[in-house]
DNA sequence: ACTCTGCTAGTGGCCTAGCCTCCTAGACTC
DNA sequence: GAGTCTAGGAGGCTAGGCCACTAGCAGAGT
């Protein structure tokens, strides 16, 4: 993984920072020397004077590392590997960030349709409450000029929820981070807020009913125009 | 989310250290000055001052936001946000790491165990033949005294794909990171890798005749061995 | 012998100061 | 008006230093 191969898309041009070129480096250390969770890394100063770098760059590729999972760095101690990490994996998932998008979108089609379904054969009065509130929210703070982020949020936290399923939040949970991108370039759109609030309603209405078939559908078309966005197209060309 | 609520599990007592408390407060200024995706953030020199802190803390800090996709650092140009965070959220996707880990075994299962009973149903002459393949690396690996990391991810890749679903698919890349590190914990302990292989066996067993409900039950009974692991009794306690 | 305590070497945390490279807006030239 | 040049300001990185914390060990006390 080196310099060249990080122009993905059409943006990103700049070069790879020390510090990442760093982390690379680290991994294949940990790699090299077989550390296994628990196993302490050498010191910031050997590092930094092994690998020609200040301790300054080194402690932002430890940084770096800490916030992925690998390492704890630890005040007085030492940095700690907490998992021994697949080197190729982790650095693809950081590069490929926005390639990956489409099928992030794929993935959350399949699961917040099958929360819809799931939301109108089981929503409780409270569910459904819920739901409606966060429909008042988004309503108004598209009144107030706003494009109806938190509504929206709340909206399909809301959907979640009433599905009762703990597995299946967790997905969203996981997808909840990136797929939060596409929906704030989708209602900063002219009008999109408008035409999501209403989608919302409409969804909404199939889960009061406690009609899966119709709750599912109004979420898939709903996610199917949300979806269509310049960040995606680009993505995917 | 103040330094008193970091105390989650029994362990990390240590201090929060600078950069992560300034990246909350960061996030803040974000929310406060109404940000959006694509605006710049003032100049590290800027910052550092207006945060009281030296400039090599802050640019730990914005490495950390970096890494977590909130801003994109240009040299000579500045800090661009690239999307517009809720600091909760993604402060407790931070912390909570540890404590999720229940719930991420639990997703695991639920995907994995699908994933073998879709394989039966669906698997090529290919499919059959990585798996094997998968099988035979990691009794190589056992038997020149590894722990058969190797082919155990080989061999969960295998039963991924032969699948044949893209969704399942991509759930499993979103839970892998995570998963790794229980499995390394369990591979670890003395004689699980020759459980595990065993284990491995049924399941390919179930695959291979075709018989969706051995290889679901077989895939479940490996996972509840392997998911017993302290790392996990900690966590759940 | 054992336990407790205090010390100390080594670790990360953070800062200051400085120089380098890079980007870009605006002045300048044609 | 279009292209070119340049200076200011941005981040990148280094060097060196002091402080806070941890852990292990030596010695005092039991």
């Amino acid at each position: 993984m080196t310099e060249q191969d990080r122009g993905h898309g059409p943006r990103r041009v700049t070069r790879a920072r020390l510090y990442e070129q760093l982390m690379e480096r680290i991994l294949e250390f940990i790699d090299e020397e077989g550390l296994a969770p628990g196993d302490r890394l050498p010191s910031e100063r050997d590092l930094a004077e092994q690998f020609g770098v200040s301790r300054a760059t080194l402690a932002q590729a430890l940084v770096a590392l800490e916030v992925l999972g690998v390492i704890d760095v630890r005040h007085g101690t030492g940095a700690v590997l907490v998992y021994r990490p697949n080197a190729t994996t982790l650095l693809r998932q950081l590069n490929d960030h926005r390639s990956l998008l489409p099928e992030i979108v794929e993935a959350r089609s399949t699961v917040e349709v099958k929360l819809a379904a799931l939301a109108a054969e089981r929503r409780t009065e409270q569910d459904l409450a819920a739901i409606d509130a966060a429909i008042e929210v988004m309503a108004g703070e598209i009144e107030q000029g706003g494009r109806g982020v938190g509504g929206d949020e709340r909206f399909h936290g809301a959907i979640t929820q009433a599905a009762h399923s703990g597995v299946l939040a967790q997905m969203m949970d996981f997808l909840s981070e990136r797929i939060r991108e596409t929906r704030i370039e989708s209602l900063g759109q002219p009008g999109r807020p408008e035409v999501s609030l209403e989608a919302h309603r409409a969804i909404a209405e199939g889960i009061r009913r406690g009609d899966p078939d119709e709750a599912a559908q109004a979420m898939q078309r709903h996610i199917d125009v949300v979806s269509d966005v310049p960040l995606l197209r680009d993505a995917a060309g």
